[in-house]
DNA sequence: CACAAATTATTGGTATACGAAATATTCGTG
DNA sequence: CACGAATATTTCGTATACCAATAATTTGTG
């Protein structure tokens, strides 16, 4: 067995979290396998349609104001924002006075677009979410904002 | 900053799906950053570690088997177990009289590793957990359990 | 004004993560 | 026994996702 050599004095932490670690991927593998799902039927994929949607909804934006919404680094919006332009669903524009902004904007497409794509939630999801009352889906929400205030929030930390 | 979308009926599924997603994806991320530490200290990451954890717990396996434990894409693991393998953690046997098979088996040095790695479990999380009352942990753990079964894997679903 | 420091976005390198195609081997059926 | 079907793994191409380094520009300070 596993004789864990750590000082823990919480001994249960550690199952727990393999536990969470597991179901969290599963998850996570859900969300992937939609995203394929809307590559291959609408060739786009979930984080390209959250970062479309956030461009539509806030205005026009500079790069690093996306990033931050959607918790994302700025490497990877960049790639995103490429593959989203390349489409020609928004356009890079240097109309800051400042130089090194580039704001993101809607093409015609990119707002035709988001009138004819379906919502970006898996059948799945309704489906399921359908068969929880109202307090148990307020208590899956509090769980995850608690997860997601527990281990998240940017800033200075390594672990 | 975020309203929590207050639900009921089918109307609100979207607002719910997309505040959820935001918070998976705050998670994600960090669990990415506790990923990267691994690595640049350990010379190992999350999934490397959760893949080397099953192979010594259940035994040699199969990388099919594998894939099936960790939720993983067989190509993903196959290339995990690349890494793995790289730093002579395990190794992959043919000793299966079913020659298309591979069998992956801890190394000396893997075992020693497990060992000698602390618990792959982030700082936070284990303050963060502490903070919790028993009830409310549970609560947690069910909630990410739902997620999980409603979104999961049930063989070929497209959505 | 000059020039270092800070800010913004891109590029390069690595590690997931997936599906599809390729490869190797075994199984099933005539 | 032959040969197509099924199975196990790897390879390939693409899309995240990160950090570090770079480039371009602006700001702050002497």
């Amino acid at each position: 067995m596993n004789e864990t050599p750590r000082q823990n004095g919480t001994g249960m932490v550690e199952p727990l979290f393999i536990h969470l670690t597991k179901r969290l991927r599963v998850i996570a593998r859900a969300f992937n396998k939609y995203s394929k799902y809307l590559q291959e039927h609408h060739r786009i994929t979930i984080p390209q349609v959250i970062c479309l949607r956030e461009v539509h909804e806030h205005g026009p934006l500079t790069l690093g104001a996306l990033t931050r919404i959607v918790s994302l680094n700025n490497s990877t919006v960049s790639g995103i924002v490429d593959r989203l332009e390349k489409q020609e669903l928004l356009q890079r524009v240097r109309t800051s006075s400042d130089r090194r902004q580039i704001h993101l904007q809607m093409t015609d497409k990119g707002l035709h677009f988001l009138t004819t794509i379906p919502t970006p939630v898996p059948e799945r999801f309704i489906e399921g979410m359908s068969r929880f009352s109202d307090s148990e889906i307020d208590r899956i929400v509090w769980a995850v904002d608690q997860l997601a205030e527990l281990l998240g929030d940017e800033e200075h930390q390594q672990q």
